[in-house]
DNA sequence: CACGGATCCTGATGGC
DNA sequence: TGCCATCAGGATCCGT
């Protein structure tokens, strides 16, 4: 479910309540992605449990990509919600755990819950960021789309070297990390720009015109409190309103906003896209 | 090494 | 209604 901004969002909606708490347990449910003490071995963090945990307090709550990043007094988890993840943190109790929460951590601000049906989220320990398993996970990122290293004139030297469709370049998490199918096709609408054309046949100025809808779409995006599709809401249970006026994803067959030719669809990479095939040139 | 495809898993949806 | 195929916000791994 979540890019970058459901990501963004879903931090937002907890990292103050949560920022100080001790840790008071940890359950976990079925195996994720990864598992817990995926570092272990290579890792000074060999052969961490859960269980462990206990005591630990919660600094802060950052974000690089799609992970969220939770620094402990010692340590750091690691939280991916893959394509059905969603947080939830409940000053109160939550509801008895159900077949899909796989990850349930009471602190004595409350309880963060990881909900993830299809299983390829994750919550994996790193003693620190620079730890075999940190480094794994996000040493080979892009730079943040918010970030200052992000500018015009980096993308453009950026896509000119790469030799796919711009549409699988964006979701490729480099050289720009947290758009993902969605605002992958929404950006490349905004920027009129064919998702099929080549990266590296794209002129300086039409990449300019990509990078800036990279920018407003996704920052659109976190205004609105992301998208909604069936179930993504953030740690407070609150729904996200992007994907009411999304131009083109998921609107297959229905007429453009602007020139009212029905919006394509088409598949890339086991992935669908979405396009106006008038407002949008190769 | 850069690219494309298969793959992990469960649930919802649509066609016959 | 039941059964089967397809598709869903991601990203890693593997073969070419």
């Amino acid at each position: 479910m979540p890019e970058l901004p459901e990501v963004e969002v879903t931090r937002l909606s907890f990292a103050d309540r949560i920022a100080g708490a001790r840790i008071v347990a940890v359950q976990m449910g079925k195996p994720l992605r990864w598992p817990f003490d995926a570092g272990a071995g290579a890792d000074t963090g060999a052969g961490m449990t859960p269980a462990q945990l206990v005591g630990r307090r919660i600094l802060a709550v950052r974000r690089r990509g799609k992970y969220l990043l939770l620094d402990l007094s010692e340590g750091l988890l690691l939280v991916h919600l893959g394509m059905s993840g969603r947080l939830a943190f409940s000053r109160g109790a939550l509801p008895a755990a159900g077949v899909h929460d796989h990850f349930d951590m009471q602190t004595s601000q409350g309880t963060l819950r990881l909900h993830d049906p299809r299983r390829f989220g994750a919550v994996v320990y790193a003693a620190s960021e620079s730890a075999p398993i940190a480094q794994k996970l996000l040493g080979k990122l892009g730079v943040e789309p918010f970030g200052a290293a992000f500018t015009q004139d980096y993308f453009y030297q950026a896509i000119r070297l790469r030799h796919s469709p711009i549409k699988q370049v964006l979701l490729s998490g480099q050289p720009v990390v947290g758009v993902g199918n969605i605002y992958a096709s929404e950006s490349l609408f905004h920027a009129g720009l064919r998702p099929q054309t080549l990266a590296s046949r794209i002129s300086r100025a039409r990449a300019g015109k990509l990078y800036a809808a990279i920018l407003q779409v996704l920052q659109n995006a976190l205004d609105l409190g992301g998208s909604t599709l069936r179930d993504f809401a953030n740690a407070q249970g609150e729904d996200g309103h992007f994907q009411l006026q999304a131009a083109v994803y998921d609107r297959a067959g229905l007429p453009c906003h602007v020139c009212q030719t029905p919006i394509q669809s088409i598949r890339q990479g086991q992935r669908s896209t979405f396009y106006c095939p008038v407002c949008q040139r190769p």
